[in-house]
DNA sequence: GTCTATATAGCGATAGAC
DNA sequence: GTCTATCGCTATATAGAC
């Protein structure tokens, strides 16, 4: 073939299938060949939409990260300052985020790269924090320590994937049923963690806040 | 060379060797052959001592885990239940290993792996916050939540290190020094985020502590 | 039993034809 | 804008030297 009428692929339906692959098949499924295979495509026809894969990742990771939501922060202001529920909404939703793409967690770990959403969701946060009441110094920690512990949650809660460790707890645990066990188990453990420790970062917060304003 | 009278190579001296490349030169310098230049060996050879390339990161990754200091932990007991000091101790150093081999972080994020120091530190700080009188489920979810911030603020503040951006930065910024001082910026706000964070999360777990024993 | 040598398969990426 | 062809790279398996 040689060239089409019509463009056969756009950058979209790119990131669309690469995430779709990663969910599949895990972050080490994506490569050139395969991912254009998966298009209908030949390997090198993905490089003039695409500058590396690297760079491709990183728009996977921005996809993930389009579906945070943020809009709590927007109605914040001195008179419905309520900064503590926007931040419990917004981790409860990073977290969803991360859960429903488990797969990508290796690559969210690979620095903040040049990633639009990732610069929309910290910019809100500041924006709402600071029409909430807080310093914009204060603001700028809090911003940062809260995206630390909903990473680092969704890091130590999905990260190497229980679906493909399956056989690895088999060799201990002979029966699937029990390792389905381990899995479910583990995913109740870190849940309450997220969320207990959501709730102790937040009250300590609180005792912050009520110290600068008095 | 054929066969060497004494072994050239050993796993200790390859994981440590591994670990100076990635510290001096980041985690995609470590490959069979150039790891192998740098032990004074073809290749192949290290196949003898290591299963695969992903397992060896794993080690180093442990290696470095290996820095991190749990021993107060171990002094805690219902006469000295001081397990906020214990944790923060803890954290502290955590973060400190982390910040001296700041390259390995992209792979402290792939999965827990098996990795015998991450399973020392979890059941020192669940052995610890037991001793001082949490509940065994409570020091499920503390231990859990404490490692989730201390390894999101270690990847936050870390990945994607700045020595390796100067040159994106100098797009932006054609003065080197002012590249520096982003960085070291950057390197402040991370810290004080952290302290912020580590501070509140642990005047919140006190309230809930104090909250168990009324 | 530890290393070297060789070979395979797959990777990202580029060049040039159409 | 997609193709074919190709380069140089990688991890890893296997065979054989000693």
């Amino acid at each position: 073939m040689a060239r089409p009428r019509r463009p056969l692929l756009s950058r979209d339906r790119i990131v669309e299938t690469a995430l779709a692959l990663v969910d599949a098949e895990g972050l080490t499924a994506v490569s050139s060949r395969r991912l254009a295979a998966e298009l209908g495509v030949q390997g090198p026809s993905l490089y003039n939409h695409v500058g590396t894969m690297d760079e491709l990742i990183d728009a996977v990771v921005d996809a993930v990260l389009a579906e945070v939501d943020t809009s709590m922060f927007g109605t914040l202001s001195p008179e419905n300052p309520s900064w503590r529920s926007a931040l419990e909404n917004w981790a409860q939703s990073y977290r969803a985020a991360v859960a429903a793409h488990h797969e990508i967690v290796p690559a969210l770990a690979s620095g903040p790269g040049r990633r639009p959403h990732a610069l929309r969701i910290a910019d809100a946060v500041f924006g709402g924090l600071v029409a909430a009441g807080w310093p914009r110094r204060e603001a700028t920690s809090v911003g940062a320590l809260m995206r630390y512990f909903v990473t680092g949650s969704a890091l130590g809660s999905f990260a190497g994937g229980f679906p493909s460790d399956a056989a690895v707890y088999d060799r201990d645990y002979p029966h699937l049923n029990e390792a389905h066990l381990l899995a479910e188990r583990q995913q109740r453990i870190a849940r309450d963690a997220f969320d207990t420790g959501l709730k102790a970062l937040l009250d300590g917060l609180e005792l912050r806040y009520a110290g600068l304003h008095d």
